[in-house]
DNA sequence: CAGTCAATTGACCAAATGGTCAAAAGTGGG
DNA sequence: CCCACTTTTGACCATTTGGTCAATTGACTG
């Protein structure tokens, strides 16, 4: 755990005087290693490796979990070798944090058309529904997500705290107008969030009991739709906003 | 009597031939080893024995998940020197397994509410109310369940269908029939499940999330009643089952 | 072409971890 | 008290894993 390593990625700076140990000789065998290698990747810039290195690591953290995921399992997820992710990321941490940030950011757009000049049930809906299709095309960032709340949320919970509850509380006081208004049924905004939350996400968090509860390999456009449909309708009609129009598609 | 050991811990199974590697031995020496001791737990019997590593696992599982745990861990939760849960249980994917196997009951228990004489509100009801007041009071059983259909459920996708999904097909066959006898709204009786599931356990999942939103350090029992009376309202009111009587408290 | 700096990579290492052993302690019967 | 059997432990070990380095390659400039 030496090496707390704050610096950022490359700087590497002089010439690290680490006391390093260098005890080391020869172990028993020489060990051939090497073998093969062979550049693949047809290197891009910085930008380019690093957004591939996230990519990787988003896949495997989002299927073993933090402790679970090795740096070497998504080194070959990005086709790279592995000092490449040290040389951009730092460690197994920094590397973590990135995928969350970038995470965070997919996570609170879909708020955006929650505004008190909308619709309440347009609004509403279209939350709902993007958080839906999030959960069906993004589902590893929300898993990554998950796993880290599950786990306590030791890497964002000054976060969660800072940038998340504000961003609930500025919804949740445009809900409460709505409903002061009349114009929806009258409710705890906040732990509706919660709640939609959890009815979208499952889909992506969970999808392998919900395959495996309808007997399915994987959710097809058509069951996507379905599920789409029944969580739209039954939040809606739960806060009073069920439209006449059961509003087909988006 | 030999028959004591009728509980297989270690599945030693017989003679288990075990291809053990069984490598080289001969140590250096015979190792004193052995030394002080001073035991602590009035150790109680296999039994208890057993169920206090599965408590102790649970925790620590629901904290790290199961890569992030360690058997070491473990055995300091739970009191008691490390080679002692190998000796119960033989590995740590054998006692993680008993730890959700645990789970697993307890994940069934609450559905038995739901039966075709009983009258939807209620049932339902019920149902929504003990699924949160698990998730208040056993919030690791959750967790480790959550954390491993997170990861894809490697070790009980056969569990999922071998188990769950009969009984989901089961219940929503209940739900079925009441909607088709006009007694609660038409929707997609198994994908309820799947909302009510959401909806309940992510008090118990992503409970940091919650209370770092509502900037509380813990739900009291305030809190509970009222997220409680959130997702049965919201959910009933989704179901067309909205009793006049909002039914306050159980 | 030499010089400079960013990027790349094979080889290693120290620490952590799952798992194993053999030597104790109990425990109960004869 | 001896014997057979179950439990309990401290000491170890093989392997895995995050992380580090020195050396090398590539691109761009003067």
């Amino acid at each position: 755990m030496a090496a707390r390593r704050s610096s950022p990625p490359a700087r590497r700076s002089g010439a690290g005087p680490r006391p390093s140990g260098r005890k080391a000789q020869g172990r028993g065998g020489p060990r051939p290693g090497a073998g093969g290698s062979g550049r693949s990747l047809p290197r891009g810039n910085r930008e380019a490796q690093e957004k591939a290195i996230v990519e990787a690591a988003e896949r495997v953290f989002a299927g073993a979990g933090f402790g679970g995921a090795t740096m070497a399992e998504i080194a070959t997820a990005a086709g790279l070798p592995k000092p490449n992710l040290h040389y951009y990321f730092g460690s197994k941490r920094a590397l973590y944090r990135a995928v969350l940030e970038r995470t965070l950011r997919e996570w609170l757009e879909p708020a955006d058309c929650i505004v008190a000049k909308a619709d309440p049930r347009e609004a509403l809906e279209g939350y709902i529904r993007e958080k839906m299709r999030l959960s069906f095309t993004c589902p590893y960032a929300s898993r990554v997500w998950a796993n880290e709340l599950l786990h306590g949320a030791p890497e964002l919970r000054t976060t969660l705290v800072r940038t998340l509850r504000p961003l609930v509380r500025r919804k949740a006081a445009v809900l409460d107008r709505w409903i002061a208004e009349g114009r929806m049924a009258a409710l705890d905004s906040k732990q509706l969030f919660f709640t939609i939350w959890a009815a979208t996400q499952t889909y992506a968090d969970f999808a392998v009991q919900i395959c495996a509860v309808l007997g399915v390999e994987k959710l097809d456009q058509r069951a996507q739709e379905r599920a789409t449909e029944h969580v739209v309708g039954l939040i809606l009609r739960g806060c009073g906003l069920a439209g006449t129009r059961s509003s087909r598609r988006k």
